[in-house]
DNA sequence: CCTCCTCTAGAACGGTCGTTCTAGAGTAAC
DNA sequence: GTTACTCTAGAACGACCGTTCTAGAGGAGG
């Protein structure tokens, strides 16, 4: 793997577990096996520029994951459940480190990182379209597609702070079952018209 | 208002916005209008300190919250969507900079600070704890409304994240509405027994 | 008046931060 | 061998961090 690879992908594991205040170059030269030198030789605006890279990086990788986690599953709220249940194993066998790095930025830099935050958004938003999309496929409706995954981006990451905090898979487990029973609800048929 | 009560509240304002490493001690003390003697006569363990103290009073206080905008409603999934109206307006009239200190800063420091996490974890379990009280109160059973308040807690966590991050109410707005949902679902009567 | 104590005031300190700078290793072209 | 260029390596730098220290202001009790 390349060293500006190597890099970005050190970075975004430290910001997944300690966010980017707390997340140093020196730490980040010894994560990715990279001097100081090298580091502002692949990234010359230094520090913020390799966590936006980070951040998109990190944000096309897990949009991949929607397909993966849902398709199996013929009924959606069963993979729904399913998956919520899949990231409180992966958060506690990780010992309660990984969460997702751009939640966890967002939360702490929205107002003193500008160009961070607006990374973010962007990163958001995409997750919004490709969601939309997929959901739109599995035969929601374009407004309750888009509506329900914001509403499960909502719920993960919010419980992922929660679950976090108290070392406790319930609030993902929780917010999963939720998640799903306000899926089956979009699913049902329409009310028959007058 | 004391003088540690104002270092307190000054905290506690800070971290809401930015998190507990991006706030620095000299910044303290120019939002609570008390210099550094001050500050470290009042709280010999210094800036953790404060920010223990600044969890466990937010905490206290937005609890309070919970019988206050929901009371007025009869019908408690419109009362949870009207909840998360009101979040959404008021975040966006602070300049989305109001957030839930609790949650910004567990995100923040869940490995870094463990003393912090620990508070985090107890104001979280004490939210849980009175919610599920007053859920239950309003005819959901316990299992039910222990389940409804950590997925509510993690839909209002995570989309006070996303609308930060997008300047956009929709992220709560679409959470609300579906904790909304989901919470219409667990009044419905019990299924006949066979 | 003096004494005692709480609290204010901010300068001073060591340490760490993100960044810059200088030096050299490695490699490919000629 | 020489040149040119990319990338590695880490020491050095100023700024700022959280904390400690010294000095004094302001009252309360005698």
């Amino acid at each position: 793997m390349k060293t500006d690879e190597r890099i970005v992908q050190a970075m975004a594991e430290l910001l997944r577990v300690q966010g980017y205040a707390a997340t140093g170059v020196k730490q980040l030269t010894e994560a990715a096996g990279a001097p100081t030198g090298s580091i502002y030789h692949h990234f010359k605006g230094g520090k913020r520029e390799i966590a936006t890279a980070a951040l998109r990086s990190t944000g096309a990788a897990y949009i991949q994951l929607l397909p993966l986690l849902l398709d199996p599953y013929d009924d959606l709220a069963e993979g729904v459940e399913a998956a919520f249940a899949q990231a409180a194993e992966d958060l506690e066998n990780t010992g309660w480190a990984n969460m997702c790095p751009v939640g966890t930025v967002t939360g702490e830099i929205a107002d003193a990182e500008p160009a961070l935050r607006e990374v973010a958004a962007e990163v958001f938003a995409s997750w919004v379209e490709e969601g939309t999309r997929y959901l739109t496929g599995r035969g929601l409706s374009p407004d309750d597609a888009r509506a329900a995954t914001y509403a499960l981006l909502s719920a993960l990451e919010g419980a992922f702070i929660l679950a976090r905090g108290q070392r406790s898979r319930e609030p993902l487990l929780a917010a999963g079952h939720a998640t799903a029973a306000y899926v089956a609800t979009l699913r049902k048929p329409a009310p028959l018209t007058p």
